[in-house]
DNA sequence: GCTTTAAAAAGTAAGGT
DNA sequence: ACCTTACTTTACAAAGC
């Protein structure tokens, strides 16, 4: 049997970081190859980087979000690129801003079907969200970790909330563990 | 003091505006759905508890309406589904499925998924099937669930297709728009399920 | 509340061939 | 009937309406 922790997959890691400068984005827009800039629509500016993958959207006071990186790694590796680019556009950015993450998304795989009605019914129903009609997935809120988890009828999970990529792994144990209390993991 | 009475007065009377017109509106969207006057009053009392707990800042009042009919009506085991609400109301089903999402937490509703069996006798009735296949479009979705196909699927689909089988099982066949049509799911939809539930039951055709 | 970004899960839908 | 695209849900930051 595998252990589902080994099955663990970070998907996506969200975080924020600032150059401590101000920008002029319309300028920015222009000078950064393949910008999307749009102030109509959103404040910020979305610039994306190939290598690793992800997208940052760059704000008038300087703070950064990056999204779609696979990595806390990836996340440190794409902005390095965004402030590397914005100091070849004679932008002053700080030495090592700091960065912080703010959401790890990450998907998992209990290896067993679930009947998803008796876990809804299991667990208590005041404490999940269950309504097939408009969403699949099965609603988890957990305490601790701080995350929320959606289990799907083929044992396949997504987690996310998280701040570290451990507590992907303890809240996995901890659905296990209260599903096998439950006699609904066989 | 003075003040105070007065503000009093004034939620109060904005309160029973608020309701009356709730009430007005809920009643507008049973009558057209064809919803029993003891299911009407549920979904009042739901919506005037939502009233006194401060549900509806932030939200329309059509919105909790809709989505407190749409609880009632699954409370008494007479569930439409929120495409059918969704059409009686000026509210968009996303944001139906949401506010009654919302409400059913506050209001601790405790609300048991649906059972695709509650839509067969309203859904054959319209297509004017017999009593045998009702029997037997709940004896399938019975065998399958029990077989596990039911986790994350739509109760509406799930029942149109049980109904679709059970109409060729007892040689009074619909066609899937048919069916599709007074299920409000797609062909498509009715297709997927079917071919899973007549494999778990074992059936060839 | 909303707007935008990213990503997974699985079901449903819509449009084209 | 198939294929592709797209929308539903979860979390999170950013600035502004």
């Amino acid at each position: 049997m595998t252990d589902p922790k080994d099955t663990i997959n970070i998907e996506n890691v969200v975080a924020s970081t600032g150059i401590g400068q101000e920008l002029d984005l319309q300028s920015v827009a222009m000078d950064l190859e393949g910008a999307d800039y749009d102030p109509e629509q959103f404040p910020g500016l979305v610039y994306r980087t190939q290598n690793p993958k992800s997208a940052a959207l760059i704000f008038r006071s300087g703070k950064i979000v990056c999204t779609g990186a696979k990595s806390t790694d990836d996340v440190h590796e794409s902005l390095r690129i965004v402030f590397d680019k914005l100091r070849e556009l004679q932008i002053q950015v700080n030495e090592d801003p700091e960065i912080v993450v703010q959401n790890i998304v990450t998907s998992a795989d209990l290896g067993r079907n679930l009947n998803l009605n008796a876990i809804a019914i299991g667990l208590g129903l005041e404490n999940i969200e269950y309504e097939p009609e408009q969403f699949p997935g099965l609603v988890y809120r957990l305490d601790d970790p701080e995350v929320v988890a959606l289990l799907f009828g083929s044992g396949k999970l997504v987690i996310t909330g998280g701040k570290q990529p451990v507590d992907a792994e303890h809240a996995v144990d901890k659905i296990v563990s209260r599903l096998e209390d439950l006699g609904l993991l066989e | 003091r003075l003040r105070k009475w007065q503000e009093r007065i004034r939620t109060k009377d904005a309160g029973e505006r608020n309701l009356q017109f709730a009430l007005s509106e809920t009643d507008r969207m049973a009558s057209s759905l064809a919803i029993p006057r003891s299911v009407r009053e549920v979904a009042c009392v739901i919506y005037r508890r939502a009233l006194d707990e401060d549900l509806i800042r932030g939200r329309s009042i059509e919105g909790v309406a809709t989505s407190t009919l749409y609880a009632a009506c699954r409370m008494e085991g007479i569930p439409r589904s929120l495409e059918e609400v969704a059409a009686v109301s000026r509210v968009e089903r996303k944001e139906i499925g949401r506010t009654y999402r919302y409400v059913a937490q506050e209001l601790n509703l405790e609300m048991e998924p649906v059972n695709p069996k509650k839509y067969v006798p309203r859904f054959c009735s319209e297509l004017e099937l017999s009593e045998e296949v009702q029997v037997k479009a709940n004896e399938i979705i019975d065998t399958t669930t029990e077989k596990g196909l039911l986790s994350g699927k739509s109760p509406t689909g799930y029942a149109a297709a049980a109904i679709y089988a059970a109409s060729l099982l007892c040689n009074e066949k619909k066609t899937q728009r048919e069916v599709s049509d007074v299920a409000q799911v797609t062909e498509v939809t009715i297709r997927n399920r079917y071919q899973e539930q007549i494999e778990a039951m074992g059936i060839h055709d």
